[in-house]
DNA sequence: ACAAAAGTGTTGAAGATACACCCATGA
DNA sequence: TCATGGGTGTATCTTCAACACTTTTGT
């Protein structure tokens, strides 16, 4: 290694991951305390410092396997935060992912076991250092990638319902949406399986579950074909 | 400071930035030859490494300003990349910027001072480490955004001639598109004001000079006016 | 007068929105 | 039987895409 290299400013670098979930109805964070001194206790979101020789998705995937117990996990990066004093420790330069969980595999011993625990998006207690304007700021990428990307089956579990579905979108989008449109909309989409079963125990009639076709999904996407808006595509 | 951070592995932190411009009916990136060994001499984006005390934008801008001698540039965030193997000498995580300028504006100097060229992006050189493919990410970022927010002028000098908008649009779509559509599109944003000047010495006729009104778009934005898509919006 | 690029409107198709009633079931 | 939530179709409007001729002016 040479002098370019062995002059340089070498930060810390963390990354911290904006968890999401979904349950009764309402989108959620997942938020642990902070562990050390200062500001322990503090609540925040799972973060955790790059190792040597690994890679940046993979920290990210190691961050989120200890926080949640879950390998294969729906994650994104958002982008880097490096404002002088965000850490008022030391210089911390932090990558925050968005990650998307089913709530249903979440172990529930693990919360207890990291102080961790589920807020609604729209009721988050004080937050340490920027980590508010990291949720917000993902939850915007939320909302803008749903409009384009089949996200909202990584919130939910295998099997769902479309009233389900609509009512995540509903909390993703803090909007009500007409009922015929957004099925239309859903199904037009050709990606759901209609299942024979029915959900029980919900409302009397009982919904009919779905599946989301992820081969298909994949065989789509590996086809080239584009789930991107059409509309000011500037066509011809 | 405690056990927690002073135990943390540190990666050297640098800033790549994609400098898109625009000339003769084609988007052009400002390319420069590495000045350390080894490598010494390859294509690549302008970089630096983060300095202590300095947030990650100030850094982008700093670096923007010595590879091209101007402030006040677009300039937003791509993602980082983290690649272990990246940098064959030693590992670095890199944060890209990509950047739009006038190419009426840069000093032609700084070019030979900084060993720098401007290449077309569908004719690249060879690049060092993963640059290639930081270019083309961002310009996809740049063909996305370029949809929904009105970064086309950014790359133009202050008067632009619709015909040359139209171009701009073209090169960064790589799609011809239609003149009549086109306009329509444009000029119902209501955001381009119509000068009494035409053009000289390019067609006979001579098109009518427009300008971006930049204060009226920053009016708009702070009014919480959207420019996002309208389809796909899950209205009601 | 003619060549070359600038400028302009309309029509049909597709997609988005708004809206109201019947159905199946458990209590 | 009735209350609750599930399921369905249509009419209108907006937006997008396709398309061809006239205007201006320098040579």
């Amino acid at each position: 290694m040479n002098e370019y290299y062995r002059s340089a400013y070498r930060p810390l670098l963390a990354l911290d991951c904006v968890i999401f979930g979904y349950e009764e109805g309402t989108l959620k964070v997942l938020l642990t305390r902070r562990k050390q001194e200062p500001y322990k206790g503090a609540w925040g979101l799972a973060t955790g410092f790059l190792h040597e020789g690994e890679s940046l998705d993979n920290a990210a995937i190691r961050i989120l396997k200890k926080q949640t117990g879950l390998d294969d996990i729906y994650m994104s990066q958002l982008q880097t935060f490096g404002d002088v004093g965000r850490d008022p420790v030391e210089r911390v330069v932090s990558l925050v992912y968005y990650a998307l969980v089913r709530v249903d595999a979440y172990d529930e011993k693990l919360l207890e076991q990291n102080q961790a625990q589920w807020f609604s998006i729209t009721a988050l207690p004080k937050l340490m250092f920027d980590h508010e304007d990291m949720i917000q700021k993902s939850w915007g990428k939320l909302r803008r990638k749903s409009r384009y990307q089949p996200l909202g089956f990584e919130l939910l579990p295998e099997k769902f319902t479309l009233p389900e579905l609509q009512t995540l979108y509903e909390a993703i989008h803090q909007k009500q949406f007409d009922k015929r449109n957004f099925r239309k909309k859903i199904l037009a989409t050709n990606l759901l399986e209609k299942l024979e079963e029915k959900q029980k125990g919900v409302s009397k009639k009982g919904a009919y579950y779905y599946q989301f076709q992820k081969d298909k999904y994949d065989e789509l996407i590996a086809a080239g074909f584009n789930f991107e808006l059409k509309s000011m595509a500037f066509g011809s």
